[in-house]
DNA sequence: ATCATATACAACCAAATGGTTGTCAAATAT
DNA sequence: ATATTTGACAACCATTTGGTTGTATATGAT
């Protein structure tokens, strides 16, 4: 298996998905992440070291603390490729229109 | 660990999306939709109950062809999880400058 | 100076992932 | 009638994932 680490992979889990969105409102510590979340610090600390190597946050050291930023940028890269699929998929009954129209005649 | 089977586990590996665009212009059998994949069919196979169970394609038996078709309604739930946190992060220097407006006076 | 907190590091674990090969059955083509 | 194609099913495999616990270390608070 290959270790993918890109949004897509970074977005799969749904843990992820709500530390995405709480930074996604301002920095936190660690501890601060898993405040109401019911996991081990420790198992944050894993889902933050995917999420900084998926480039969706980054570190910054303040005294003992590992300060996280969300850095949303790479979320262009989600939204382009659904809004390609749809799009084909959107299109793909004007093709059979098309068909259609042209056998008819 | 948990079988995870939702949109943003189906978009998650790069060879489903792969697929995903294919099935997007129209449905394909197995065979096709492997086509220009490097990969065996079967392991297309295996992605395709992935899809399925995710509820990102719907089968229909043709003779001994298996048709898959694109049902991609579902791809709305990352879109707003995109926007949701795009958003919250775009928000997050009104509330800094607020702050400062209120400190300066 | 001592205690508590924040987190890093390592080892471990079960299950999931993404792939492979081999065999078999049914449907289609020659 | 026979050969080919399509794909299902199973077993296997290495790696990744998502979690755990335990230990150690640096920083901050009392």
């Amino acid at each position: 298996m290959i270790e993918r680490r890109d949004v897509f992979q970074a977005i799969a889990d749904p843990t992820r998905r709500i530390i995405i969105i709480k930074l996604s409102q301002g920095p936190l510590n660690i501890t601060q992440i898993g405040e109401d979340l019911d996991i081990s610090k420790q198992a944050i600390a894993k889902h933050i070291k995917i999420l900084k190597e998926c480039g969706m946050i980054v570190m910054n050291q303040k005294g003992r603390e590992q300060v996280c930023e969300a850095q949303l940028t790479q979320l262009d890269e989600v939204t382009d490729w659904v809004t390609q699929s749809r799009k084909l998929w959107n299109q793909r009954f004007e093709k059979l229109d098309q068909f259609l129209a042209s056998a008819k005649k």
